[in-house]
DNA sequence: CTTCTTGTTACTGA
DNA sequence: ATCAGTAACAAGAA
């Protein structure tokens, strides 16, 4: 489950290795993720290099080097990964070293798109669940669709002052708030879980009822918990890989995703689980009001 | 066999 | 028109 500290990664990752690397050659298995025309899109990155790679939300940018200039979209959803490969290094002397081989770096049956480069280094996007999606967009579909998310912990427009507009004028519940991408852009249910238990603030209030000190503990905690993800490289709750093939390790910081039934880690009692907006939730209820 | 998993969207009903 | 809640999508795990 890919969310803002995990795509984050996987994009800074990628700004390392793939830009301005020629594309030699896209192999798709399975077309019906690529939400554009198939044959503009295989034209488009013929011959094409990213010159540099952005992030809004969840949503991975990777800015070609063509005239007009046009974007690759790529969503992970639930179960997509990128994983970068470089080719096979010979070492100078003559002889060559065996290389150690990476398990996530070769294709799988769920390799369902390889970016081929010249220098014969590959970047796979696998998908268990099929659900991501590929796209190429100009610089004006691109802007429509930014436009729609809201806004970004970690970026200058989250403040204090506007998640507390955007709290009060709203009245579902302050879970459902946080998962709402046309509201607040990148968390999904692992972290809107970890921020509502940081904060002790029950996820089924609804937003507009929240306290400003209530908010305010939210705004902190965002902050808190995404910067805390991102340092450890992302959770692999499930099939979560970063652009290297390697796991991410917040999950030894979870205190309630994942841990319905069991102990709160702050007070003992049992979590529980509920579902908001069809979204399993879990919680302290003695720590949560 | 059933139930559960989640990001996003389309649909439903108030 | 607005808003909120939910089914659906896919495919695997338990």
């Amino acid at each position: 489950m890919p969310e803002l500290p995990e795509v984050e990664t996987i994009k800074k990752d990628l700004n390392k290795f793939v830009l301005h690397k020629t594309l030699k050659q896209v192999q798709i298995f399975l077309p019906r993720l690529i939400k554009s025309n198939l044959s503009q899109f295989k034209k488009t990155l013929h011959h094409n290099s990213f010159k540099k790679i952005h992030r809004v939300g969840k949503l991975l940018i990777f800015e070609l080097n063509n005239k007009p200039t046009r974007f690759l979209l790529i969503h992970l959803k639930m179960t997509g990964q990128l994983i970068y490969c470089s080719q096979n290094i010979l070492i100078a002397g003559g002889h060559s070293e065996p290389t150690i081989t990476n398990e996530t770096c070769k294709k799988n049956k769920y390799s369902y798109v390889i970016f081929n480069f010249t220098d014969a280094s590959k970047l796979f996007f696998n998908d268990m669940r099929t659900f991501g999606t590929l796209k190429i967009v100009d610089s004006l579909e691109l802007n429509n669709i930014i436009s729609k998310y809201g806004i970004e912990p970690l970026q200058k427009n989250f403040t204090l002052h506007k998640l507390t507009q955007i709290i009060n004028n709203h009245r579902i519940s302050i879970k459902a708030l946080l998962l709402n991408q046309n509201l607040i852009a990148g968390i999904g249910n692992i972290y809107a879980d970890e921020i509502l238990f940081n904060s002790k603030v029950m996820p089924t209030k609804p937003a507009n009822n929240l306290k400003n000190a209530e908010i305010k503990k939210i705004f902190q905690s965002s902050l808190f918990i995404i910067k805390q993800a991102i340092k450890a490289r992302g959770t692999t709750f499930n099939n979560y890989l970063d652009a290297h093939g390697k796991k991410g390790s917040y999950i030894q910081q979870l205190k309630v995703y994942g841990r319905n039934g069991q102990k709160c880690l702050n007070c003992n009692n049992k979590l529980l689980k509920i579902k908001i907006a069809g979204r399993s939730t879990v919680y302290c209820p003695h720590c949560q009001q």
